[in-house]
DNA sequence: CGTGGCCCCTGATTGC
DNA sequence: TGCAATCAGGGGCCAC
């Protein structure tokens, strides 16, 4: 499912086939598609009727649609099973199809969101009131991420510092940076080498620092080639899957020897979830164990 | 108040 | 074969 590689690879997607174009009429197939929308489905279709879309913005894994003529926008979540395609008009419908977006130009494609799992949705928004880039209201609370050339190094580091969580939360910490869910959570604390369970607390600055670096070359590795995707559940706007699976040197590699030092790697359920991680390069260290 | 845990869904896979 | 349990990359919300 979709991190921030996956969802910038859509954003340019939308960039190149839907920015500029002219909705026509508005099908919302599912009431959870469009859950976050206040007025509901019909009131979303009825509102976006004759909107014409602006260029696509993204912040962490949220994108948005301005509409060029109001103060407001499209905010679109793919959460975890998400897709936003451009499909031919004439194409069959998707088993999960929930949102289908017609234009009024001659193109003959239409926008789909199609979403297995219903986590994400789309939802019209005006802007948060000290925005210069149109951001939706209702992600105010999201931190910049870390391709965002604004991202406040100094701050993040100062708010690690303050908090009393561990590492990885603190990585999906969406308040304090965007972006970054399981998988590249995994993958830059393997290249960091710090053990998930490591209090931010006791982070040197340079430990923060090269943590950052990290989730930067990981997210640009991942984005250089598409994006990361193990199955069909994610592909991009035009319906083709990231490679960046092939490049995973932490995430789903359970028994699989370290790629630095050999040793096995190993699954630990957390949150819900797993965490994987190299058992001598990501040690939890003294303070950690003494805290546990 | 900050933090951690729960839960919203569907479907694939695994194990009995 | 069938059924139940487990798992999946997210994030809002609510107890404590």
């Amino acid at each position: 499912m979709p991190e921030l590689p996956e969802v910038e690879v859509v954003r340019r997607g939308l960039e190149r086939w839907v920015a500029g174009r002219t909705v026509d009429a508005v099908e919302v197939l599912h009431p959870r598609a469009v859950r976050r929308h206040a007025g509901g489905g019909a009131d979303f279709a009825a509102r976006l009727a004759g909107e014409t879309f602006a260029v696509p913005r993204r912040r962490g894994k949220y994108l948005w649609l301005p509409l060029a003529e109001r103060d407001l926008s499209v905010l679109g979540h793919l959460g975890m099973s998400g897709q936003l395609l451009v499909q031919p008009e004439d194409a069959p419908d998707e088993k999960h199809l929930r949102i289908r977006i017609r234009f009024r130009d001659g193109a003959g494609t239409e926008l789909r969101f199609v979403d297995q799992r219903t986590f994400g949705g789309l939802s019209l928004h005006e802007s948060a009131a000290d925005s210069e880039e149109g951001l939706p209201d209702v992600i105010a609370h999201i931190a910049r991420d870390p391709l965002d050339p604004l991202f406040a190094e100094a701050a993040y580091h100062l708010a690690l510092r303050a908090k009393r969580t561990t590492v990885k939360r603190a990585l999906l910490d969406q308040s304090l940076i965007s972006g970054v869910g399981n998988i590249y959570a995994d993958e830059a604390l393997w290249r960091a080498r710090l053990h998930y369970e490591r209090p931010t607390a006791t982070l040197t600055r340079l430990r923060s620092v090269e943590l950052l670096g990290h989730v930067r070359d990981v997210m640009n590795a991942a984005l250089a080639v598409g994006g990361t995707s193990f199955d069909s559940l994610y592909v991009n706007v035009n319906g083709e899957s990231g490679y960046f699976d092939r490049s995973l040197d932490a995430y789903g590699r359970e028994d699989e020897p370290c790629r630095r030092c050999g040793t096995p790697m190993r699954r630990r359920p957390w949150m819900n979830r797993s965490s994987y991680f190299c058992p001598r390069c990501q040690r939890p260290g003294r303070i950690a164990r003494a805290a546990s």
